[in-house]
DNA sequence: GTCAGGTGTTGGCTTTGTGCAACAGAGCCC
DNA sequence: GGGCTCTGTTGCACAAAGCCAACACCTGAC
């Protein structure tokens, strides 16, 4: 796929003309990242907007006993790092390639040029940053409030709707490749032990159904939380 | 105070050209809130930006068994409300006055002419919406991450450097009024009895003095977290 | 004044969920 | 193929923090 058609459905540059997708596209460059690798590490000021072509990105925070907890987790389409744009600011979190991931990069300096003259980007860039800002509540009032099982359906029902796609055939969503266990439990702010315990739970409810890296999620589960 | 007074030394609109912030003021309207008098509600589409002149304002999320979670307490100078400036989105938390408050409102189809004309205003906003976004984080990783008493620290450090004052006779921040620990609580994602016991902890080891509706921090508590 | 309701405190019980441990199976490198 | 690491599973002990309960204190309303 051409970087120009790429750029031109993503956001937040949906909405740009024709030849500013072209100059943005002439300086993107792609790139590759091996699972666990980083990207941008937290504190670290970004040069640049990366944007999710293949595989996934987690946006992680790290705490000093080496806990961490998986703030977000970006497929195709999601774009980071925008931080760039708005100048000096460091990254937030530390964003790590969770598989094989192939990535488009537009440098910052680009991307801030490409903002003056078109503040419709500005204005999508800024939903998007509100976006992100609804998820994380999300999170943090999840974390305060629900138990894990509860937390663990969000969190699957949001990977489903976002990087999934619906069977015809069969009730569900299907999610493949479904994170590790090991990966869930820092997206929900648990251990690996209680993810697997839940999930057995939530299987044998039928809620879910798990097939080697692959999972069907019922229709039910997800539309509780749309 | 004058209210072109106030709004220019405000954010988002520090930059703006005194023209504008006369039309602002013009149109920007004060209001009074009494304690627990809900302002912006969670889903409803918000009508204007509103700033803290005095007082407190929460922003609450709310689930179903009515417990609920304090994702931000804003103090004087602060924004809320800003997602009207970008058309159609609604608010993801409650916004409820905690004590009685006098607000600032700037209606929003004049934020949005005012942002057309100035994209400096837009670009502090997405500075502020980002501000925003990392606070968030870090809630959401302290609930995971962090034990109760560290959640309370954090939290106290954040609001005494953003509400309270420095001491310069004794060592320390001085925060009154004080939210009540019932507050407290659901700020931290726990319970107003644990709040009472672990603040017993912390002022047994010297880190706070509490007396009345004041509350002395030491030094070292807000350092550790700025 | 009295009363009610919110606040702060403390004790005790219960539960959730973690931490540790042990183990089976899958995938990968050599 | 043999080892190795990572994953998923299950059992069990322990701890943090929740819930319930009781009580003193203060404040504001009437």
């Amino acid at each position: 796929m051409e970087t120009t058609e790429v750029l031109s459905c993503v956001e937040p540059f949906v909405a740009a003309r024709p030849p500013e997708i072209e100059q943005l596209a002439a300086v993107a460059a792609r790139l590759r990242k091996p699972a666990g690798a980083p990207v941008l590490s937290e504190g670290q000021a970004s040069d640049a907007i990366y944007i999710v072509l293949r595989g996934r990105v987690n946006l992680v925070r790290v705490a000093d006993g080496g806990r961490d907890l998986i703030l977000s987790a970006l497929g195709p389409g999601d774009a980071f790092g925008e931080v760039c744009a708005f100048g000096g600011s460091a990254m937030s979190t530390s964003a790590i390639a969770a598989v094989h991931t192939e990535l488009l990069r537009v440098p910052a300096e680009n991307v801030i040029e490409h903002l003056r003259r078109e503040p419709e980007t500005m204005m999508r860039m800024m939903r998007l940053q509100h976006e992100r800002l609804r998820e994380i509540e999300s999170v943090a009032s999840g974390l305060a409030l629900c138990d894990v099982e509860e937390r663990l359906r969000r969190t699957l029902a949001r990977l489903a709707t976002r990087q999934g796609r619906r069977v015809s055939a069969s009730d569900g969503w299907i999610l493949a490749p479904v994170p590790t266990q090991s990966e869930l439990a820092r997206m929900v702010g648990s251990c690996r032990e209680t993810v697997s315990r839940t999930l057995s739970a939530m299987a044998r409810s039928g809620l879910v159904t798990a097939s080697g890296r692959r999972m069907i999620l019922t229709d039910d589960l997800i539309s509780q939380y749309s």
